[in-house]
DNA sequence: CCAATCAGGACTATCTTAGTACTATAAAGG
DNA sequence: CCTTTATAGTACTAAGATAGTCCTGATTGG
């Protein structure tokens, strides 16, 4: 249930082994993680176009992270990667689902989706690296409207 | 990101359509939620695989739920129709995913999925089909072994 | 017995995911 | 100014998951 994909897992582990301000080949990067070249270069690109990290072409060129580990989030990293996709179809940009009239749970789905995402978008690529500490399980029931949730278009 | 499936999402549509104690077959609640008879037949079958509905078979049979609605979590329900499958490939049942040594990240991610499972755990039927009230963003920072989770064979 | 209804599979499109390949563009440095 | 080292962009393919269908067998009420 609730998987992320693999692909995110890579980007996160990428991420990761990014040293703040430090520009790092594809190449380097892919041999520190001994992830496959073609998807380190991919998955640099998609993050690249996401903001998270900065790119220098040419000759000596290479990565870095955009801005400091404490502020890109769980959530920017999936958006990045697997696009705003939500917890049910219905719950995507203009939710439309086919049975939505005897539909009564739709819009819960929807508040739950939201409030995971809240949570994602709380918790820093730091965050996931700390190994000390663990995760409150959150309570799911209760109120507050959390911050409101654009989603973009994947190119 | 993150998404439960559409048949979760029927199965949530199914089970709510059910009145506690009152037998309705298969044929019924395909009329009522506008979902395919072979689709909602076969979600029956795996919801009473699961143990949430109960069946009677042979003429004026049917389906009904199992136990009350407040007992019926969001979890289960994932549980029954896509099998626990984790947040990362490595937090399955003895994750192993080829870059573990090279890996800082999956601890954290599983640590994560665990958080997001309590959380479905703790969310019941009941709650999905009330409208009034939101959800909480949860906080994913902060400790608590939660309830460790045994991943079983799907059958 | 017969009709209604669930049980259990097997099967098939379609979509998504993961991974690859190729060409173009940019910068460094002799 | 040309070669080398890189990223940018995009197209493509194979494998797997998802969604949905269909058929045959078992059970029970009337």
């Amino acid at each position: 249930m609730l998987r992320i994909s693999k692909l995110t897992d890579y980007a996160t582990v990428i991420l990761a082994s990014l040293t703040a301000g430090v520009l790092t080949s594809a190449a380097e990067i892919a041999e520190r993680t001994r992830i496959g070249l073609p998807t380190v270069s991919k998955l640099l690109k998609e993050l690249q176009h996401a903001g998270l990290v900065d790119s220098v072409r040419g000759a000596r060129g290479g990565y870095r992270l955009a801005r400091a580990p404490a502020l890109i989030s769980a959530a920017d990293i999936i958006d990045a990667v697997e696009g705003p996709v939500a917890l049910t179809e219905c719950a995507g940009d203009d939710g439309h689902c086919g049975i939505e009239a005897t539909c009564q749970v739709g819009q819960r789905w929807q508040q739950v989706s939201l409030a995971i995402r809240s949570a994602l978008a709380a918790l820093s690529l730091d965050d996931l690296l700390t190994r000390t500490g663990q995760f409150d399980p959150p309570d799911l029931r209760q109120a507050s409207a959390g911050t409101a949730w654009r989603p973009l278009v994947r190119s």
